[in-house]
This record gives C-alpha cells, sequence and structure tokens, in this order.
RNA sequence: GCCCCGUUAGUGUAGCGGUUAUCAUACAGGAUUGUCAUUCCUGUGACACGGAUUCAAAUUCCGUACGGGGCGCCA
C-alpha cells in the first residue's frame, strides 16, 4: 500500500505555502526530497519512521516516511561504515532513523512490456545513518499491513493507528475543516471566544452532566457553551464563535455519540434562525469548495484505503446553497407519506431521517420544530402554529442524511417571556436566576447553533463512525489511551 | 438503559463434537537482490475466563469479563 504513495507529499501545502526551517535533527524533511528535483546532488539530513526495510546483504533499502511524505533511502556497503549499515539492517519497522546524504534521482523500476514508465523519483543516497529510536517487535498492529483491523484494537494502540496513511489524511481534513470554517466566520464578522468549562450548574437543559470537585464546591464539566456565548452576546460582542469541547454524561453507545466531543459554535446579535441558518450553509459551502480546490491530495490515501477493503470511493460534492428546508410539518408530512409511523408532535428519530433523505439526500434544514419539543430558551413568533394548531418555534436541526449535524434556533431574549416559557414547561423561574439575571438589562434579539466536528467530518471523510475521526475518543467504556 | 451478535498466534481470519487447529501478514534465522507489496527457504507463535454435558469440547449449555451491531437520547 504505502509504494503508492510514495513518492506523493501527504500534505500539498507543506511544501507549496510553509516555511520549513531546518531543525536540529534535519535539513529537509520528505516531501521535500519527493518532490525533490532542484536538490540533486545535495547533502540533506532526513528523518523518519522506517516504514519498510529490504536487503539484508551488501544493500539495503529503507522506505522512510515523516509528518510530511515518504522517500526511499539506500545505503550500499561502502558508502557508509558497516556498523551504521548493520545497524539499519537490524532496525525493526517503525523504527525512527536520521539519514544523511546526497539526493539522487532513483533507477526506474523495471515495468512490463506496455506498462506505463512511472514519472521520475527522488531517493537519498547514505553516507551515514543512525537508528533514533528502536520500534519493539512485534507491532500491536502493522501500519502498512494490508490486513482489516478492528476499531478497538486500533484505538488501543491510537498512536500507531495515526501512522497509516488514511488515517494521517483524516486528521489533516480535520485541521483544514477548522481552519476553513475560522476563516469564513472571521470574515463575516465573528470573533473566537473561549468560555469555561468548569460550570455551576446546567448551562442548557437535557443531558446529565460530568459531576466534579471544584475546592470545596461541587461543580460539572460544561455540556455546551450555550449559555456563556449568549452572555457573550448579551455584553455587546455581536457576532461570536467557539470551538472547544462538550461533556456530556449520557450511557449512549453509538457510531455518532461521545462523551466528550468537538463542538463548533456561534452565536449572533440582531439576527433570526434564518440568518444563521444562512451563515451555517454558507460556512459548510466555503470549507467544502476549499476542500474540494486545496485538499483533495488527501483523499488519495483514504480512497486508496477504501478500495483495498472493497468500499466506494468517497467524492467531495460542493453542496449548492442553499441547503433544502424542510419544515418539521412538512417532515411529518413527507414521512407519513412514505410509510414511516409518527405523529406530529412526536421526535424525528434516524430511521424517519432516512425517510426523509430520500428526497433530500445531502444537507436539508428541519426548521420550526414544535415549541413544546424545545428547551425554554428557544424563541418563539405567536402566531406562528403548526398543522395542528400548536405553537412551533424558531428552532432547527441541520441533518445529512440520518445524522443530525447541528442544532440552533433564535434565542428568546426577553426575561418575561424566558420566565413563562418556564412555567409553560412547569418549571420555577426561580431556579434558572443564574440563566436569567444575564437578560434583565436589555437584550438583543439573537441566534446560533453547535455543529458537531466529528459529524461533519464523518460525512466528509466518508468515515463509518465518529471514533474514526477524534484523535482520542472518549465514550462510555474508554478513558485511554 | 433495551434488543441482537461475537471473542481462535502480535494483527486479521478458517474450522462449528474426534484436525498434527487453516491461511495471510507480522516476528526470528538464512540465501538472493538497484529493490519496487523484493523474491525464495526454514522456524516461532493462538482456541477470553470459570463451571457443566460428553468416551471425546475451539466446536454444545450456563455464568463472568471484554468487544461489536441496532434502538433510544443528543451534536
Amino acid at each position: 500500500m504505502g509504494e503508492l504513495f510514495l513518492n506523493r507529499p501527504l500534505a500539498h501545502q507543506t511544501m507549496s505555502d510553509v516555511t520549513w526551517h531546518p531543525t536540529a535533527y534535519r535539513t529537509h524533511n520528505l516531501g521535500q526530497i519527493s518532490e525533490g528535483a532542484d536538490l540533486v546532488g545535495k547533502e540533506v539530513t532526513v528523518c523518519g519512521f522506517a516504514e519498510a526495510l529490504r536487503g539484508k546483504g551488501k544493500i539495503c533499502f529503507v522506505d522512510l516516511r515523516d509528518g510530511t511524505g515518504r522517500a526511499q533511502v539506500f545505503l550500499k556497503q561502502g558508502n557508509l561504515s558497516d556498523e551504521e549499515l548493520e545497524s539499519i539492517q537490524n532496525a525493526s519497522r517503525e523504527s525512527t532513523l536520521q539519514i544523511t546524504g546526497v539526493v539522487a534521482l532513483k533507477r526506474p523500476p523495471k515495468v512490463a512490456d506496455g506498462e506505463p514508465t512511472p514519472p521520475p523519483a527522488y531517493e537519498v543516497v547514505a553516507s551515514s545513518a543512525q537508528v533514533l529510536a528502536g520500534a519493539q517487535t512485534p507491532l500491536p498492529l502493522g501500519v502498512t499491513d494490508t490486513v482489516h483491523i478492528d476499531l478497538n484494537t486500533r484505538l488501543n494502540n491510537r498512536y500507531l493507528d495515526l501512522r497509516r496513511s488514511h488515517v494521517n489524511a483524516m486528521f489533516q481534513l480535520r485541521s483544514r475543516v477548522l481552519q476553513y470554517g475560522r476563516e469564513f466566520l472571521i470574515s463575516e464578522g465573528f470573533g473566537e471566544i473561549n468560555s469555561p468549562k468548569i460550570i455551576a450548574a446546567a448551562a442548557e437543559g437535557g443531558t446529565n452532566l460530568f459531576p466534579m470537585q471544584y475546592f470545596d464546591t461541587p461543580a460539572y464539566l460544561s455540556q455546551s457553551p450555550q449559555l456563556y456565548k449568549q452572555l457573550s452576546i448579551l455584553g455587546g460582542l455581536d457576532r461570536v464563535f467557539e470551538v472547544g469541547p462538550a461533556f456530556r454524561a449520557e450511557e449512549h453507545d453509538t457510531y455518532r455519540h461521545l462523551n466528550e466531543f468537538i463542538s463548533f459554535d456561534i452565536e449572533m446579535a440582531w439576527a433570526d434562525d434564518e440568518d444563521v441558518m444562512g451563515v451555517l450553509e454558507r460556512m459548510i459551502n466555503h470549507v467544502w469548495a476549499k476542500i474540494s480546490k486545496q485538499e483533495m491530495h488527501l483523499f488519495e490515501p483514504i480512497n486508496e484505503f477504501r478500495s483495498s477493503q472493497g468500499k466506494e470511493p468517497v467524492e467531495v460534492v460542493i453542496p449548492s446553497i442553499p441547503f433544502p428546508r424542510v419544515s418539521y410539518d412538512d417532515a411529518i408530512a413527507l414521512i407519513q407519506k412514505k410509510g414511516g409511523d409518527i405523529n406530529w408532535g412526536d421526535d424525528i428519530s434516524a430511521a424517519h431521517c432516512d425517510l426523509i433523505a430520500d428526497e433530500y439526500p445531502g444537507f436539508y434544514f428541519l426548521p420550526r420544530w414544535p415549541m413544546e419539543m424545545k428547551p425554554f430558551y428557544i424563541h418563539h413568533v405567536k402566531g406562528e402554529n403548526g398543522t395542528t394548531g400548536e405553537q412551533l418555534s424558531r428552532g432547527f436541526d441541520l441533518n445529512y442524511g440520518r445524522d443530525e449535524m447541528t442544532s440552533g434556533g433564535q434565542r428568546e431574549h426577553r426575561w418575561e417571556i424566558l420566565e413563562q416559557n418556564l412555567r409553560d414547561m412547569e418549571l420555577d423561574p426561580a431556579d434558572f436566576d443564574f440563566y436569567i439575571d444575564g437578560f434583565r438589562y436589555g437584550a438583543p434579539p439573537h441566534a446560533g447553533w453547535g455543529l458537531g466536528v466529528a459529524r461533519l467530518l464523518m460525512v466528509l471523510c466518508g468515515a463509518s463512525n465518529v471514533r474514526e475521526i477524534v484523535l482520542f475518543p472518549r465514550d462510555r467504556s474508554r478513558v485511554t489511551p
């Protein structure tokens, strides 16, 4: 497998847009070597993981990999000391090596008649070689092995799993998605904030919190930046976003839930639900457009791997905007029409979403949920009623297929209505003073949303489990590594 | 939390009452090699744990542990 990518840098951007200064251990990275036409004849020092070592005699080939790419190193008796040659030949896979040598054009491989000659490739002819750190054998999982590996085995040995090229590519994509998302929001006047993760009480109703001890006071891990980004708006910050962790003590066990996850949140003053849905679809459109323009090389290892597993390649189709709006009313009618068992007032399950996705493949909004199904802080407009006459809310979801990506809405900005909403839900407003107090001194109408980063990446990378694109996932039964 | 299912070398698999427990890859040793998933030879290595049934259990049953899939809830 590795061979297929031997001459390709893992990250396009690393070579062209990034300034690489030499470090204490290397003068060049392997991405530079693999694009090394202008380095031929130059002496370089490179470092990397030994992906494959071939040859125990007078010559030896090493496929070396670092974070930027791969390159072959050629070692020949006489070019370097016998001790050095022997130490490399005795090294195990994934040991880290440091090689000094001259960049040269590789001798072209023998190709069968009719096969095209591969493009020129470059290698380092070693004049000196060191093992920096040996890898114990056997490896708990083979980085280049083509055998299937259980997700659990992979996560138990994530530090090795991450070395696999398609896994590595997914995390590079994640970094780009966040970068392009940030740059988009900043271009629309948003500023980045960080809200506290240690809180005294629930900032949003519903889920269970992880309790913790804060000196002598009981406290909790934050399950959402909801309240704090609203308080930022009340504080006059106008447009804010946050990328940060949220913690939920729910005993769920699915491909799309974790107990710690990264939420991409925005909050926007003087705006309603439609306004922030617009921000969201423009942001996703921008991210997809940038990815498809600049990062498609990252899908090569991903699709190469998928093909080895008999899976369809993933394609990046820039979703056109606006995304379809399927109101709650329309969704219920559509599900019923397609034979789904659902009544007005029921939650829309993943199976129901499959039915909607038949009609609306890709991203679609589900706006205007019943007020009684939404939390007390969601705004409603009197007179906006559903087909059964019940009050509708300005809350919405964004789905992709069967999966919910985002939940958001216009928030209620009037403290009297907040208190009334709580009383309507048979809750005591006094218990929510920590929330409502911030609203007592003038509040802009505002709206926002929270997007599950891993769920969005799942769509982009074609992953079937959020754990695949979370570095060290935390679920009900996993707190290590 | 509910309903199904699974656990065999480092990794991933075959076997489904009697096998010397299959194969790939990895690992160790050797030969070969400017190789291209190098090739070839030799070797090492496994039935999750506890109990039951049986002449005989990796294989059937019960329990435990761990894991997987689906659902609910959510992002």
